[in-house]
DNA sequence: ACGGGCATGTAACTGGTTACATGATTCA
DNA sequence: TGAATCATGTAACCAGTTACATGCCCGT
């Protein structure tokens, strides 16, 4: 998804401004898309350069301008919706990168790296646990999803770090055999 | 990871020259990054010019640049390998975003994009485990991981997947209850 | 001799990120 | 009045991606 497809769904459910829509698209992502807003103008500029968007001139009080979909963006966007992300190649993913070069190139580091990485994933699966006995409701369904998203992934990814570590320890002892 | 970072692993090996650093690379990640041969003198120049690579003149055939690693590049691969990266905000996932979207402001296409999802990923899944009984060994140790990667993923995937697809035929039952 | 793989590069573009400048509205 | 928030924008930069141009070397 890019800033272009979820402004264009946001614009979708009606007329916005910029920073409206700033505000709209982190909730929208629940958090784990911070956003700046000159990027959401900067983008509108290219939505209305490429007709998907255009301005409602609609007698505004000040400098705010309004935004709407045209046509051709609920097209496109309905092409989004329809289109099938396309896994190939998979999504880069900087935990599995990193593991990955640590354990055929990380030398001295491989162990550590994984390890490391474990720790981290726990922590942050009982940050989680411990957010949502508490919260319940707070940040609403997006974030609420996020956060189940979030603890699905890191005990997936801890039972991969466990293999890995697995792979890590064995290579040692080959390099120990090798060299005696 | 960075390709920077990734570069800077792979010449701490030793001394390598661009084509075989992209070879090297793409076999490190287990395919999941194909990378444009360009990509790696330009990286490998801002290296250079950062200081972290230099060049060994060591008389060399023809045309043939051979890198290797400086002080501050080992240095500052030590630095990246200790640093544990930080998931504030987290890493932000297409399948996660495009469904969290679709959830809340994707009206009629809710469903569907769900739906479609999984049906990719019990695909990917099988084709994975066709893959893993059948192959064995091919592709090297990196591909392996990533397949097993992969499929952890996938199956957490879709049990996020699951609990996505009640909240919308809640959300659904609440809008016709609420209609009525 | 020529086609394919090895090898090096450049130019242009895209999308995201940061930093900055500006002004209006609101409310304590 | 003055700070916070709302609101709009610009400039520069960075990393990744694509496409392209060039030439060498090896085997058929």
């Amino acid at each position: 998804m890019t800033v272009r497809e979820g402004l264009l769904a946001l614009l979708h459910e009606g007329p916005r401004h910029g920073y409206q829509l700033k505000t709209e698209f982190e909730a929208a992502t629940g958090g784990v898309w911070p956003l700046n807003v000159g990027q959401v103008y900067t983008t509108l500029d290219r939505l209305e350069r490429d007709g998907l968007v255009r301005i409602t001139g609609a007698g505004e009080s000040s400098a705010q301008k309004v935004y709407e979909i045209t046509r051709e963006g609920t097209d496109e966007l309905g092409a989004w919706w329809e289109a099938v992300p396309a896994e190939d190649p998979p999504p880069r993913d900087e935990l599995m990168l990193k593991v990955l070069m640590a354990i055929e190139h990380g030398h001295q580091h491989g162990l550590r790296v994984v390890t490391r990485q474990r720790t981290e994933l726990l922590a942050l699966l009982q940050r989680k646990r411990r957010e949502r006995t508490a919260a319940g409701d707070t940040g609403g369904l997006a974030a609420e999803l996020v956060t189940e998203a979030l603890m699905a992934r890191a005990e997936a990814d801890l039972r991969w770090l466990d293999r890995c570590e697995a792979v890590l320890v064995e290579q040692q002892s080959n390099r120990t055999k090798g060299s005696k």
